[in-house]
DNA sequence: GACGGCTCCAAA
DNA sequence: AACTTTTGGAGCCGTC
């Protein structure tokens, strides 16, 4: 049962607006009209999908960051709901669906971005007095749902896409829900971490004491009294003029030097990166009532995974401050992550029986080491990377060939996604998700490549350009079927987690609070820790199967019970 | 003063 | 000089 959720704006009369009615309509699966509308005032919205829930529809909604918000805020939660915005965004660019209908119609709203959607759908139903244009955006939820079910079911496999268009949605609700909840935080322990690194909390616009004291000593060192080591060039100046030959201030780059100045400079960097990205200023804006509230974004990488945005960086935290993740008095957190998971997904993906099986040993490094096709650990792990990632030079690439003898399969694959890739075409994941087509300038330069006059550096340049692009398409079939692997997994440990929940609100029991790529945290009461564990390990089993059926790829977790998330891993 | 490009670094 | 992917954010710096 699909029930599609829409506002409208009602009793527009000679410029008077009321507020506008949200519109409740049943749906059938190839999203025809299924009995009368329900038109209801937007203050009895959180209610009336309350009441309807009980028959566990699934909600089709334009976006779920739009309307899920303010229901969680009512205490309202749904378990199911078509995300027609991302869904969208798949369905625009899937190789699987690429002759329907909406995949070949002209570029729409739905292909706008969320926030420039919401910026002008929101203000043309709120204040639009066209009423034409009102009733065009409300009704264009029914029509786009049709079109995309249309879509689904003209592809070759519409169970794929289907399931990634169910996951994607289910991520959404996911997002709203860990961003609703919170990640628990400890500012005094955060607070404790910040002092230990950078010493008390300075007054505004004064250098923490311990940053001062690496500045002043780095200033010493170099001979120069007002060197501001923020400037890459003020810095590659100073450094030269004592004789240190480099060419950029990365760290790795400048550890390879001896002089006295690079210590205090290592330092400088290190503390003043705590500062500008964690410190008090971070924990001012980002931490209320205990809790850091990131903003995720569903889908806002190309390959699937999940983007964060709003100065949080809830995808780069730092393990340096993870120790002020603290649960709750009587709550523990649990923290998974898949191991392995990339090469796992290509193996899987491939269908390369023997690195499947390297994978079932337990350490999937060590069991490439035990094929024979490497002679360390560390170079199975440098191979696969530079396999996945496309690595030419260095031991990656020396390692490539060795692999390729051992793992015709899996090598075989990213190949030729790097080939599809130079030639300009798109490559897709497991579950339908296709990369875009490189740009304009990218085909300009190829082009010219084989035209006329053309220089060495233009054919050089365009062979770099297509090498580049090749590197992208190689890692996109691999990183993005991960993705689908952890939204499948998340999706399932979600709908796990509710039902042992039996009814109690999501921050009374069990519930996800994190995810970053291939690892989630859960915080929970102590009593339910073993059962939570089984639901993650349940969901995983799930994931694998939806995406490459009964095994033999497995995807073991590494999963740990703490009290605080600096003590996972 | 706004803006974009650049460098650097955090994560997977 | 590097030669391996996807991101977000802070700060610098030149341009408008």
């Amino acid at each position: 049962m699909y029930v599609a959720i829409f506002s409208r704006q009602q009793g527009i009369v000679a410029g008077q607006v009321n507020s506008p009615a949200i519109v409740l309509q049943r749906l059938t699966g190839t999203g025809a009209l299924d009995g009368a509308e329900q038109v209801i005032p937007g203050g009895e919205l959180a209610a009336a999908v309350e009441a309807l829930e009980r028959q566990h529809p699934r909600w089709v909604w334009d976006d779920t960051s739009r309307w899920y918000p303010s229901l969680l805020e009512a205490r309202v939660r749904v378990e199911r709901c078509v995300d027609l915005r991302l869904s969208h965004a798949i369905l625009r660019n899937s190789a699987v669906t690429a002759r329907s209908s909406l995949a070949t119609a002209p570029a729409c709203s739905w292909d706008r971005g969320a926030t420039e959607q919401i910026g002008t759908r929101v203000q043309a139903t709120l204040f639009d007095f066209d009423i034409a244009s009102a009733d065009d955006v409300a009704e264009d939820t029914i029509a786009e749902f049709a079109s995309q079910r249309a879509a689904i079911a003209g592809a070759a496999e519409p169970a794929r896409i289907g399931l990634l268009l169910a996951a994607e949605s289910a991520g959404a609700l996911v997002a709203a829900e860990m961003m609703h909840a919170g990640l628990p935080w400890r500012p005094d322990i955060h607070n404790e971490i910040l002092e230990s690194q950078l010493g008390p909390r300075p007054s505004p616009g004064q250098r923490p004491s311990r940053l001062n004291a690496a500045l002043q000593r780095l200033r010493e060192e170099l001979d120069a009294p007002t060197l501001n080591p923020d400037s890459p060039s003020d810095l590659l100046r100073a450094l030269s003029a004592v004789g240190l030959m480099v060419t950029s201030t990365r760290s790795w780059e400048l550890k390879k030097l001896t002089h006295p100045a690079i210590q205090p400079l290592l330092e400088y960097k290190k503390l003043s990166r705590l500062l500008t990205a964690n410190g008090w200023h971070w924990l001012d804006t980002n931490v209320r009532d205990g809790r850091f509230h990131p903003e995720y974004v569903p889908g806002g990488v190309v390959t699937g995974r999940w983007a964060s945005t709003g100065g949080g960086g809830a995808l780069q935290l730092p393990r340096q401050i993870r120790p002020a993740v603290v649960a709750d008095p009587g709550w523990k957190f649990v923290v998974a992550d898949a191991s392995q998971l990339e090469p796992r997904i290509l193996a899987a993906l491939s269908g390369d029986r023997g690195m499947v099986e390297a994978g079932n040993a337990g350490d999937l490094y060590a069991g490439i080491v035990a094929s024979g096709a490497v002679e360390t650990r560390e170079q199975a792990k440098v191979a696969m990377l530079g396999a996945m990632y496309g690595a030419t030079s260095g031991e990656g690439g020396r390692l490539m060939p060795q692999l390729e003898r051992a793992y015709p399969r899996a090598i075989g694959m990213v190949e030729a996604a790097a080939r599809s890739g130079e030639r300009g075409e798109v490559v897709t994941t497991r579950l339908g998700r296709s990369s875009p087509l490189p740009g304009a300038a990218w085909r300009a330069s190829q082009a010219e490549a084989y035209g006329e006059n053309v220089t060495g550096t233009d054919v050089s340049r365009a062979r770099g350009q297509a090498r580049s692009w090749g590197r992208f398409t190689r890692n996109f079939i691999v990183q993005g079927t991960a993705a689908e692997w952890a939204l499948c997994w998340m999706a399932d440990l979600r709908l796990g987690l509710q039902k042992q929940a039996a009814g109690s609100w999501i921050t009374d029991s069990p519930h996800l609070v994190f995810f970053m790529h291939d690892e989630v945290v859960v915080h929970t009461p102590v009593d339910r820790v073993g059962a939570v564990e089984a639901a993650i390990r349940t969901a995983a089993d799930e994931a694998g199967y939806l995406l490459f059926g009964a095994p033999p790829a497995t995807f073991p977790l590494t999963v740990a019970t703490v009290d605080n998330y600096g003590q996972a891993k």
